[in-house]
RNA sequence: GCCGGAGUGGCGGAAUAGGCAGACGCGCACGACUCAAAAUCGUGUACCUUCGGGUAUGUGGGUUCGAUUCCCACCUUCGGCACCA
């Protein structure tokens, strides 16, 4: 038995991933006489360290790729590095490591550990947002955008942490009490004049999602996000003749407004306050912007407001109603002032209580007790027959919407209107690590783009990155100051860095060819791949990523750059692999689990299908360290099975038949779960096979055809989960290389069927026996079948059947 | 508070379109091999039982010959949003 090799992953694995490499086997070329399959998988940011979570994000989506490319796809399996963003120049500051040197070492780990997973990454198409060739074309985009109105700057409140001295994105700002994920400092917020993409001119369109299929959670989160209101504006005048407008979703309620409230921070409080509530107000307002958003957002929290001394009309019936202000009112949303309807919404209903203003019912909800003032304990929100609303009094709850907009349409004083609680996307960052916003300053001329042939403006090296307030570019001596684009007179440039966002935005597109330089990616490569296909990735991008990336694709779209409405045809997200204390992984509780070592201990391929089959890949799981034993055993039993010869050729014509039944029946299940992205019932599926290969072999059926048919089944189907161990088992076999490159298996339906099925028989609905019964049995036979059965005539107990249900091939219930 | 997901053995999970609940694996128990252990292999493993059967998929109802699956109400839990006018 000498020359039976061992199964030994650590010696197969990095053979075979030099093989593949050398040879080029992952490499995917434009070739139109195969259908094109961009399979693309969220890009890393280069910490340093390849953990669970991004073997379990990408090991079954490199597993579905190939699983694709063996079904006859021309399969695009990119990846590359989300380069820029604040852990560079944290850990630039904490250690004295240029942010570039300390990104660039951690990208070489990173892709020595990526290697390892055995993935079938086409690296020539690497693309990493912080190479200038790379941010030259983000720089670009942000050309293009700025030419077109989508780019825009304005004054802006930003969050601020006060100990790391320095802006936070919102991805950074943690927990309840909006803490900085660096240093746990709660976030303030600072005034600062900002770049600002218009992702709000595409809200109602990233509403639709017809044209993808995306799951529901992310739609629903998207949707909730963008969170589109229907109402109308309607523009009140203040006594000294200002226009006030309000949005409301409750226009048939405006014959109930008793005050308005305004933000602390609205334009006119100054204005429509009156000398005696100056004071008052103007504390106020100090106040409220003293408090965090915390204090201010808390919903239980008690209402506080102010009267400015100042009154507004109101248009539709004329009254005169007094104008408070109130920290409720938030400037960022609407128009920053709400027409307040104490007896219909609850928030007014507390505030006038609270300063006892008058609360009047104007909808009365049909078939309920009339609503009284004086007996109200909270607003009625419900909609109903308006009351006490001038013309339209009397107007039906299911017309009342349509008909007051109409009404203030008609008297123009109003109009249908439709807000969205999506904000334009603010892009700059204080930063020194990012892609250079490519933007001048002149004196004369304004903001000017820097014209594109010197793109890119490149970050300089020779920079002090200490936690100022300011951007270390700002700090620089020279790298500052340039001339104008315009007028070649002197001029800045800006200093701030974009939001790495941006650079993900686009990487899909990047992909494709990463070293053109006549644009950011050549038009032949996106004609024959895009759109991607599938996009696998993690959820809590919902809101961002995922956002921003369609608001980018589609913006493009609309200057020609890109077609089709969706840059992402179809998208699946996995879940979370906790800690095998069921908490989330991290390195203060020291629950982590490292891939490098699982790889060590067990290889690359007891990993993934381990990670494939431990849990609904959806939905993630607590770790568990003696779970993988079972995977590796029954690796190792595969191995032994094919490569140990047994007595074989006195198998059974019946043991033959069930093997090839098996096989077939597991080709049928495993290429569905394959489609469905269910990856753990392949993983069970072939250990079914296994074990049904292993009671085949014992019972002679080693060498025969239908074993080795078998196994060359098993080794495809296992070739996209394990693709070390398939390869060099297929190489033992003395196969051509490589099993990687041949067709998917074809199901033999005649194997897979079956001649005899278990007839199910129930009594009144409960199984009380089970009768072998060829499969083409008749009605009739099948009915008879199961009332001669001795089970049944006991339960029946001497009645007769009331009625006997029949499904065809699998049961018969007989009602008595 | 609002929106969404999920509740199945000791654990992860399976059950394709309403039709055998618990596949597959972990763990555990026993056995074989071994001086012994590990590894490996084999057998068993929801609960109760008077051995006929009975009870079980978060809880309570409903629809149905039949419900883990569909409907209603509720509970628990995870995630998101949250004074959004």
């Amino acid at each position: 038995m000498a020359n039976i090799p061992i199964y030994n992953p650590s010696e197969i694995e990095p053979r075979w991933q030099k093989r593949w490499e050398k040879d080029g086997l992952y490499n995917s070329d434009i070739d139109p006489s195969r259908p094109k399959f961009y399979a693309l998988t969220m890009l890393p940011y280069p910490s340093g360290d390849l953990h669970i979570g991004h073997w379990y994000a990408m090991t079954p989506s490199d597993a579905r790729a190939r699983f694709k490319r063996m079904r006859g796809y021309n399969v695009l399996f990119p990846i590359g590095f989300d380069a820029f963003g604040l852990p560079a120049e944290n850990a630039a500051i904490k250690n004295r490591t240029h942010p570039k040197v300390w990104t660039y070492r951690n990208i070489d780990k990173m892709r020595k550990q990526l290697r390892s997973m055995g993935a079938m990454f086409d690296w020539r198409r690497e693309a990493v947002s912080a190479d200038p060739e790379y941010y030259r074309w983000t720089e670009w985009f942000f050309i293009q955008l700025f030419n077109h109105n989508l780019a825009y700057r304005k004054m802006s409140p930003v969050d601020w942490c006060p100990h790391c001295n320095t802006t936070l994105a919102r991805e950074q700002v943690w927990g309840d009490d909006r803490h900085c994920e660096r240093c746990g400092t709660p976030v303030i917020k600072k005034n600062l004049e900002q770049w600002f993409f218009r992702t709000t001119n595409y809200a109602e369109e990233l509403l639709h999602y017809d044209t993808i299929d995306w799951p529901e959670r992310v739609r629903v989160l998207q949707t909730n996000w963008i969170g589109k209101s229907e109402g109308a504006s309607v523009v009140f005048h203040t006594e000294q003749g200002d226009p006030l407008e309000v949005f409301t979703t409750r226009p048939d309620t405006l014959w109930g407004v008793t005050f308005m409230v305004l933000a602390p921070e609205h334009p006119l409080v100054q204005k429509i306050t009156s000398p005696q509530q100056a004071a008052a107000v103007n504390a106020y307002v100090k106040q409220t912007l003293r408090q965090s958003d915390l204090q201010r957002e808390s919903a239980d929290k008690d209402k506080t407001g102010v009267f400015t001394g100042g009154f507004a009309i109101n248009p539709v019936n004329g009254e005169r109603i007094p104008v408070w202000i109130a920290d409720y009112v938030l400037l960022t949303y609407g128009t920053g002032a709400i027409m307040a309807v104490p007896a219909h919404d609850q928030r007014d209903f507390e505030f006038a209580r609270k300063f006892d203003l008058p609360v009047r019912v104007v909808i009365q909800p049909e078939g309920q007790e009339p609503v009284k003032e004086e007996d109200m304990t909270a607003a009625v929100p419900a909609m109903g027959t308006m009351v006490n609303s001038g013309p339209l009094t009397g107007t039906l709850g299911d017309q009342s919407f349509d008909k007051a907009v109409e009404y203030v349409e008609r008297i123009g004083v109003g109009k249908r209107a439709v807000n969205y609680k999506l904000r334009d996307w603010l892009i700059s960052r204080q930063r020194y690590w990012g892609a250079p916003i490519p933007m001048v300053y002149c004196k004369e001329c304004g903001w000017n783009p820097v014209p594109e042939d010197q793109l890119p403006v490149l970050l300089p090296d020779d920079v002090e990155w200490k936690p100022t307030g300011e951007s270390p570019l700002k700090l620089h001596p020279t790298w500052r100051f340039t001339t104008c684009p315009n007028c070649g007179g002197p001029a800045e440039r800006e200093t701030d860095t974009m939001d790495t966002f941006m650079c993900s935005s686009w990487y899909h597109l990047r992909y494709l060819s990463p070293k053109y330089d006549q644009g950011p990616f050549d038009p032949k490569e996106y004609d024959y791949w895009m759109p991607v296909d599938i996009y696998t990735g993690g959820i809590e991008h919902a809101n961002m990523h995922l956002i921003y990336t369609r608001f980018f694709h589609k913006a493009l779209r609309d200057m020609g750059i890109t077609r089709g409405p969706e840059p992402m045809l179809q998208l699946r997200n996995q879940g979370m692999v906790l800690g095998e204390d069921s908490e989330k992984m991290s390195k203060s509780r020291g629950n982590t689990v490292a891939p490098d070592d699982l790889v060590k201990s067990f290889g690359a391929d007891a990993v993934r299908a381990y990670l494939m089959f431990f849990a609904r890949w959806d939905q993630g799981a607590p770790w568990n360290s003696s779970g993988i034993d079972g995977t590796v055993r029954w690796l190792r039993r595969s191995w032994s099975a094919i490569v140990e010869p047994a007595d074989g050729g006195s198998a059974g014509e019946a043991v033959i038949r069930s093997l090839r039944r098996k096989v077939h029946q597991t080709l049928k299940a495993v290429t569905r779960d394959f489609e469905q992205f269910e990856f753990n019932t392949i993983v069970s599926g072939l250990m079914e096979l296994m074990n049904e290969m292993l009671k085949a072999k014992q019972q002679g059926a080693w060498g025969t055809s239908a074993w080795n048919e078998a196994v060359e089944i098993y080794l495809h189907m296992l070739a996209p989960v394990s693709p070390h161990i398939s390869e060099e088992l297929w190489a033992y076999l003395g196969k051509p290389y490589s099993i990687h490159t041949r067709p998917w298996p074809v199901v033999d339906e005649d194997a897979a069927s079956v001649e005899q099925i278990t007839l199910v028989v129930q009594v009144n609905g409960k199984v009380r026996d089970r009768i072998m019964v060829p499969v083409d049995i008749s009605e009739a036979d099948a009915r008879a079948t199961a009332l001669v059965s001795d089970a049944v005539q006991r339960n029946l107990a001497g009645r007769s059947p009331k009625q006997v249900i029949y499904v065809p091939g699998r049961l018969v219930n007989i009602v008595g």
